[in-house]
DNA sequence: TCAAATCAGTACCATTTTGGTCTGGTATCG
DNA sequence: CGATACCAGACCAAAATGGTACTGATTTGA
């Protein structure tokens, strides 16, 4: 079905709600509860984007994640490889010498310019991009302390 | 890490072979050795194609599989299509309704956005555009660099 | 008419990937 | 010091994937 693990959709679920509150420091459980995602799935989620830049974390009372820089700043691409690693839509499109076919292959240039094209796309989509139109303005759900 | 299935990979090699030669029946054991493949993997391979339309096949002595039509009217996303269904990045992206976020996801809509790009991409490779250049002349080569 | 060649369909199994949970550890704040 | 909350890793169950085997149906040709 040619689709991206469901991990990686949840990950660009939870950059938005991230995103949605640029200046605060948000905990697993608050996103958890925001996403509607198991708190130890976003837990997995956050700590590889973390690893990959794409978030900052704080520990101990009152931690929690923010993004590591402005949401314009990080794109589709970005995460989808923070999560899978390089995109490639075959063996061959990432690493040389996966199949003793690459000499004289002809199916291996077209599926590397189609892999080109897919990631261009997934470049020229921002995070900022992934936010609701309405959210420069109140969000629905100011929040009840 | 986003990428089609093997299979996948496979029945593009395989409709390459048989394209190659168009004008012959060739049988499953020649698709296979031309392919590199083990025989009956071709042989599922073939089942799945010849549903889909995109070869035709003849039983009996001397019977094999053929192309339904010119290498230049199949396409590479038909072929994706006929082997994984219908090309969609994420579950939301082929059908509605698998998660009750979709009424206020803001992250749907890049993902349809990012399918769409990626499946104009693989309409605009031809069966033909995957063979050796021997007797194609490649009509576009937007310069990837 | 019989036998060989060849595709058709189904069922099955082994491996890998994926998604999710749990446990223990460490840092920070009050 | 202790409560909170992130960190790291192992671990497990379920699903998808790739491959194999077996049986049946159809056509050709001797």
């Amino acid at each position: 079905m040619l689709r991206v693990s469901r991990l990686t959709d949840y990950a660009t679920v939870v950059m938005t709600c991230i995103a949605a509150h640029p200046a605060d420091v948000l905990s697993t459980a608050q996103i958890a509860d925001e996403a509607h995602l198991e708190l130890p799935t976003v837990s997995k989620l956050l700590k590889t984007l973390g690893h990959a830049g794409l978030v900052e974390s704080f520990r101990g009372v009152n931690g929690g994640y923010r993004l590591a820089r402005d949401a314009h700043d990080i794109s589709l691409a970005q995460i989808v490889e923070a999560m899978e690693g390089p995109i490639g839509m075959t063996e061959c499109s990432v690493a040389e010498g996966q199949c003793e076919r690459e000499a004289r292959c002809n199916v291996r240039g077209s599926w590397r310019q189609v892999n080109s094209v897919l990631s261009g796309a997934l470049r020229s989509v921002s995070l900022a991009d992934m936010l609701p139109a309405a959210s420069v303005a109140v969000p629905e759900r100011p929040a009840a302390s």
